[in-house]
DNA sequence: TCTGGGGTCCTAGGACCC
DNA sequence: TCTGGGGTCCTAGGACCC
């Protein structure tokens, strides 16, 4: 009897923008690095990269290295918040051409070596590896596994996690299991075991909001979930959610790794330096919207899509988030029709405070070579003769 | 010292059609 | 006049993920 009716893994690189960084910088090796911000504030040499106790702004972190992991500093944690925690961490920018570059390369490393690739990010995805553990074997899966995360140091420099499980919910646990360059194999009956005593929050699907609902019903572990009897979770959950959580816990996942998908919208967001009045700001705001639609369009128009369905996104300086969108008779990829559209769904806001964020977004999205060229409908008849 | 930018999926109500 | 049910599209908001 195999441990793997399919064998999944989810393969995570370590600190990925922080460990692309330090390639480029090596001098800066063990030292708590951060990257985020906004703007280039280093200068090239890489000698003399601001500490976070210097910084000013509305940034967040996007990666820390491990060394600033172990202060506390993690990703998603505002700057000015983290400088109270790691001062002198080093503040390094962003910069995503270079992480695009090096997730090419190490996702074309994986395929070589196992095409059933599932994209999940910039630095994640997930690996149908049944064809290469024929047995369904942990020996067999553990040795696919080496030879995934060795063909990625050689492809990149960049170290890499892997689990390797029976389906991706499962995989994705054990990834972070024996992080960092690490490598878990979990077969289903090492769930009770392995998976049981780790908190529920670490099931993807279980956010924030769920785990703080989950705490004051008493559930801490997934094993606790596990435990919990199905009709109770659906009580408190929701018919559709509630059998998931017990499925989830129980290890259940039949979803399939996916190799290809069409994208589903396009957006383009900015957070301002400062919140931005309604009135007063007026122009600014505009020569904003304006923008961000024409850097909607380019990416519409460099991937190939055309949509109809325009949306427009606003954050007020409570942080209270509206949209609003609209549906145009036929699809556009224009930026002077995408901000009319967007314009159109502004009127519908009330505008009564400042604005800290302005997004623009285009769904429903076709590609653009298989529009028609009359999308318009034709005159019924009755109107020919009228 | 609060809280980026790019996505997906789900829910729920109303319109509209058969 | 009242009574149905199903299906699809549109819109707004929210949870969640990387």
């Amino acid at each position: 009897m195999p441990h793997f009716p399919r064998s999944i893994a989810h393969l995570d690189m370590d600190a990925f923008y922080a460990s692309v960084e330090l390639l480029r910088y090596p001098h800066l090796r063990g030292q708590p690095v951060v990257v985020g911000g906004r703007r280039a504030t280093a200068n090239e040499s890489g000698q003399n990269f601001p500490r976070l106790r210097d910084y000013v702004g509305r940034g967040v972190i996007t990666t820390s290295s491990y060394e600033a992991r172990a202060l506390g500093v993690h990703s998603g944690m505002g700057l000015m918040k983290a400088a109270q925690l790691a001062p002198d961490a080093l503040l390094l920018p962003a910069d995503f051409d270079s992480y695009r570059h090096y997730s090419r390369l190490f996702k074309a490393a994986v395929r070589e070596i196992a095409p059933e690739v599932e994209d999940r990010g910039i630095d994640e995805i997930y690996i149908d590896l049944t064809a290469l553990n024929p047995d369904g074997s942990c020996d067999g899966a553990r040795a696919v596994a080496l030879h995934l995360q060795q063909a990625v140091m050689g492809a990149t420099g960049l170290s890499c996690s892997l689990g390797v499980a029976p389906n991706k919910l499962l995989a994705k646990l054990c990834s972070d299991l024996e992080k960092p360059a690490g490598i878990a194999v979990v077969p289903a009956d090492d769930i009770p075991a392995r998976i049981w005593p780790l908190p529920a929050k670490r099931i993807n699907g279980i956010g924030p909001k769920a785990a703080a609902r989950l705490d004051t019903l008493g559930i801490h572990t997934i094993g606790e979930l596990a435990a919990a009897a199905p009709e109770w979770l659906q009580e408190h959950f929701g018919e559709r959610y509630g059998i998931w959580l017990h499925r989830a816990a129980h290890g259940d996942d039949e979803r399939p790794v996916v190799t290809y998908s069409e994208p589903k919208s396009l957006s383009r967001e900015t957070t301002f330096e400062r919140d931005l009045h309604p009135q007063q700001d007026k122009s600014e705001l505009s020569g904003h919207f304006t923008r961000l639609c024409e850097q909607l369009a380019q990416d519409l128009a460099r991937k190939g899509y055309v949509g109809k369905t325009i949306g427009l996104k606003l954050r007020f300086d409570n942080f209270h988030t509206v949209t609003r969108d609209q549906t145009l008779p036929a699809p556009t990829g224009e930026a002077a029709a995408i901000r009319r559209a967007a314009g159109e769904c502004a009127r519908r806001v009330l505008l009564d405070r400042r604005i800290r964020l302005l997004g623009v977004r285009v769904a429903s999205l076709s590609r653009r070579d298989a529009i028609p060229e009359h999308t318009a409908p034709k005159p019924i008849q009755a109107e020919l003769f009228a």
